[in-house]
DNA sequence: TTGTCATGCAAGTCATCACTTGCCTATGGT
DNA sequence: ACCATAGGCAAGTGATGACTTGCATGACAA
């Protein structure tokens, strides 16, 4: 749903996540805090990013694959592309000839 | 600045204002209040649309021109083709040969 | 099995946000 | 001048959301 990819964009914690994902797919959940925590300097809770990237798996931003005892995650960008086409033209020009 | 665009974008109300201005550019208030009362069922009163307005108008996706006692209200679509290329892959496909 | 590491669940706190109500300003018609 | 219309400002309320703390679960190693 809309809905859902709209709010879980509109917290810039989780967009630093997409962030981090976009730029190292796969990660675990405890390396997610590690590299928020040197690069951004974001002193957040273990459970504080989880229950973020429960917001974004939600939404279809972030797809899960649990291995033994990690789960890594991975960014999806489908929804993206289709949320801000609304406001766009009608005609996409991509499609045009 | 993409953070006020990103918390514009939150609120279904709106994202509702936002389609309704893409429908027809130039609305006042009032015209916006009526069409989202009849068209979309919302019972909102005036201050509430005209707050929603004052934060679309702060993140820049909606430009006002005052004439006379009238503000009339247009779509500003620039900020929305930023935002979500953040995410995308860098090369963009348009460019690409 | 026992200990440890990676993660999940639940409740509680504090702030932010959407919405309302009431009053005020200003423009235009008569 | 008068009154109605279009919009703005401000304080207050209720709900949603971000974050924390504490405990529980499951997997791997010794």
């Amino acid at each position: 749903m809309a809905e859902d990819v709209f709010k879980a964009l509109a917290d810039p914690t989780r967009r630093r996540i997409l962030d981090e994902l976009a730029e190292r797919d796969g990660q675990s959940l405890f390396e997610i805090c590690a590299r928020l925590a040197t690069k951004h300097g974001l002193g957040l809770s273990r459970q504080a990013i989880s229950q973020h990237l429960a917001v974004l798996e939600a939404a279809g931003l972030v797809r899960t694959r649990r291995q033994g005892r990690y789960k890594f995650h991975d960014l999806n960008t489908g929804p993206l592309e289709r949320i801000v086409t609304r406001w766009l033209r009608p005609d996409v020009p991509e499609s045009a000839p």
